[in-house]
DNA sequence: AATGTAAATGTAACTCATTTGCATTTGCTC
DNA sequence: GAGCAAATGCAAATGAGTTACATTTACATT
């Protein structure tokens, strides 16, 4: 809120996320958060290594890495149906994302109405009494992948 | 429609479901279309296996099973955030769960409202064309489970 | 700035879910 | 009943993710 938003801001975020948790400074846990900042999108411990090409540590540091981070709420897990979780940085907008099956492409999107419906899950059902958390994702076809189609009638 | 619902009824369910799908009707498929029909919740291959007790073929003839199940619209494969898939058998009503995280219990809902959901998102977004499918989920704590809790004041 | 300690890392070995290859059996069509 | 593709069983492979253990590093304390 003081400086403007130069440089190298957002290796002082990851400090204070880190540290914030007592969770110590290393380089490789700079590069991960750095590389999610970056990407805006969720991935995967593989795409995280590729991307960091060899920043990030090797294979078990980075698995243990985001465990330990989405233990502690700095990342989130996300399944998008690949046939492994996705990781993404806990922001202060909650959202869910929109899967092309196609392509891959992913979109965020804010609005789900969870509360609604857990109010009303919760008031039918006989057994829940608390809704904690919630996972909701779309998977859908994008405009270009739409277009590319063998044909949709209807 | 035409006979009570005594005796084997299921057992001719389940052949037409499988015939229907030009799948071959065999004891094994019989008995864990039976266990899901009377288990009546999601469930993993092993608990398919436990349930069965040998009834269902070995290990890889049941994953083999749920598999080509999915593939043609027998089962849907769900995710509970458990370490694996959890498989059911997909009825007239769409619904989806919620997940007590302390004890396990599954509990199905409805009207989740996943239409206006897509109608929203769909209007929103550039990139995004059409919504097919969608994953929900929730996690809370059932009335027992919330009982024995430490204390969540607040 | 040197030191001590717990946390973090690297390497290799391991676990466990799921898949694949291949030989054998079985359901179903004619 | 014969023939053939589909289904099964078994063993081996694959692949994600974890664990053990020795080594290094961050960082608090002096
Ligand atoms: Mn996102
Ligand atoms: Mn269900
Ligand atoms: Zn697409
Ligand atoms: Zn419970």
């Amino acid at each position: 809120m003081r400086q403007a938003r130069h440089a190298s801001t957002t290796a002082q975020e990851s400090r204070a996320l880190l540290t914030k948790r007592r969770l110590k400074v290393t380089k490789a846990r700079l590069v991960v958060l750095d590389v999610l900042r970056s990407a805006r999108r969720p991935m995967s411990v593989h795409e995280l290594l590729k991307a960091a090409r060899g920043r990030a540590g090797g294979t078990v540091t980075v698995y243990r890495m985001v465990n330990s981070f989405v233990a502690r709420g700095i990342l989130r897990a996300v399944n998008l149906r690949h046939d492994h979780l996705d990781y993404e940085l806990i922001g202060p907008t909650d959202h869910h994302h929109i899967v092309c099956v196609k392509c891959g492409l992913i979109e965020d999107f804010t609005g789900c109405g969870a509360g609604r419906m857990a109010a009303a899950v919760l008031k039918k059902s006989r057994s829940f009494k608390l809704v904690r958390e919630h996972a909701i994702e779309l998977f859908g076809t994008c405009r270009s992948c739409a277009g590319a189609e063998p044909s949709s009638k209807k």
